[in-house]
DNA sequence: GATGAATGAGGCTTCATTCAT
DNA sequence: CATGAATGAAGCCTCATTCAT
């Protein structure tokens, strides 16, 4: 065995750390300004380490849009769409995911970057809209349902779920990160303002 | 006189020119990938030209997002806060401004870079903020009239004026552009609802 | 007329001095070890003026190699392969091509660089191989011809032609540059003799 | 005792494997764009490893050249000076270095490199340079000898000496290495006119 | 002795800005 | 005013060498 265990700890923690500040940085400053040498000094690295984990900037970059993808996933996907209350339902998943979103704030001024410049970073893009796809299929169905049940006002599902993304997406955007407070929650009723919940 | 009016009109056109590419560009591919040589190619102008209109890439990008802003303004605070029958005017004004979005669309992928940097553009940001209160704080006078005759539910004023505004750029962020349809309109229904309209 | 007379020719001199320089550097010190900065500096020309007439270091390196090369073959070319004597004219021709190697024998140096390495100068070395198969071939007719006439022993011609400029590459490799005296005017006779010139 | 003779026939398995693909690397790509990354990979050794018989990469290719020419030497002076018959032993000194060269082409590749780079790999060249007077002299005595005996024509023995060894490395130069045939030995009746032997 | 991660110097290239024509 | 060549600072990346395990 030439690398010990330790070492291979050690290094799964550089490496964590170096793609921590670069998702920090690259959503503070953006693909360009932020130099790997940046990242480096603020990992506490010298600047060739950076090279080690990743081969290139461009890769350190998708990496760091990728990676924290899966529990952006996670969280946001988590969610009955047969629930029996499908407006209860609706109510929980909106309040779980603006906290989502706020907890995961430096990591959606990324995402925004991404979305913001398609062309150039089609391939993040892509799997960004992918994900967006699939959200917006499985909470349509939960809608449809709540509109069969008399539960939300008609219209179109796909819409109304693409609203609701939107509409995180846009306070995301809007909303300047206040550490102290958080408005975010202050959000939540609004969020569901758009489902056209029946009384 | 050294500069006949025909001249002076020719160099308007030119800086016209100009400045609309770099919108375009700047839109497109960010501060850093716009080059002032692409900006000058694109406009079919000679490099050296640019910074006969612009000092410095920085102050054309500053005007790029400064002059299209006041067309912006104009368009966004269009309507009477103190309209006889509040409900209409806001479904009035939603129309009209999600046509003007969807009109401005490219200036407004802008306006996403500067939110999303707001440190790296922090002047422009200033601005882009002062307008955003601006409108916020109109908006919500006439929300709080709608509220004060029965037409909406109460909710802070001031937030669901930034819920909706938020919902706006939030679509401008998640909606891809297509030149053919018109996704835009779509959304006006989902806007109304964050006002709470009653019946 | 936006580049004048005197601005064109002080360009077109300054790239002649560019890839003047070049052409020494590589000789001498290879392809990697010669820097970008190192031509500049011995063209007495700012570091980046070097990409405004050559667009990277690999191009540059392909004109070092490509433009002497036309004087090369015009010179190497120059003789008449249905001379009446055969043998006079080869014996001619060696004396001229050797003045000419002598003469350039900076530029042979990178010549032999190229050779030495095919695959990684491929498209330069397939331009040179090129050349070396048209030569070749001239030159065996000439051969032929004095093998007709009696004047030279037997032998195939394309490799009689081969081994002579298998010969004027390999003094240029073995001899090193006296600037003093010509050392390459003595290998004249030993050139004849490959050709198998009957007395 | 430490090592045993084991682990001493292994470590010096390893010094040659790595002599032997550095000497083929090195040869095919030079000195520059032959790392010691790829020159471990292609010896199945691991990276750090090289520098333990190596220890630096200048002293590897100091090495890669060094080595080999002690056979080159042998091969290349086994003739006897003073033979009865200098013109046979000439033919049959010449049949035998054609062999040796096409064998060790490779290795003459790496040749060409240090001889088109006297100034840059200096100390390499003038090893190979002193070996280059060792065997003109020598030669040169045979040739003398030759020409005496009536068997050669007149002319200076050293640049007929040095004739011929510049034909040698002006074929290792210009022509490819064709692995299933051996074009070399079609040269050396080429080789034997530039010793002007009569009749 | 073997391994491969860590380091940072150095090279190519881009590009905003300057300025002579 | 228009043009585009000249400049050099700054960024990404490579790689020889060091060294801890």
């Amino acid at each position: 065995m030439s690398t010990s265990k330790d070492q291979q700890q050690r290094m799964e923690q550089k490496r964590a750390k170096i793609l921590e500040q670069a998702v920090l940085l690259f959503s503070e400053q953006g693909f360009n300004d932020t130099t790997v040498s940046k990242v480096a000094k603020a990992s506490g690295v010298s600047f060739g380490s950076v090279f080690t984990y990743f081969a290139t900037k461009e890769e350190l970059f998708h990496h760091a849009v990728m990676e924290p993808l899966e529990e952006l996933k996670a969280g946001v996907l988590d969610f009955d769409e047969e629930a029996e209350d499908a407006l209860a339902e609706i109510e929980r998943l909106v309040g779980t995911q603006i906290q989502l979103f706020s907890r995961l704030s430096t990591y959606l001024r990324l995402v925004v970057q991404v979305i913001g410049q398609e062309i150039r970073f089609a391939k993040q893009f892509e799997e960004l809209n992918a994900f967006h796809d699939e959200f917006r299929k499985k909470l349509s169905l939960l809608i449809v349902k709540g509109q069969k049940d008399g539960q939300l006002e008609k219209s179109d599902p796909l819409f109304t779920a693409g609203s609701y993304i939107s509409f995180l997406m846009g306070i995301r955007l809007t909303t300047v990160d206040e550490p102290d407070q958080d408005l975010w929650e202050e959000f939540a009723p609004f969020a569901i303002r758009l489902f056209g919940p029946i009384r």
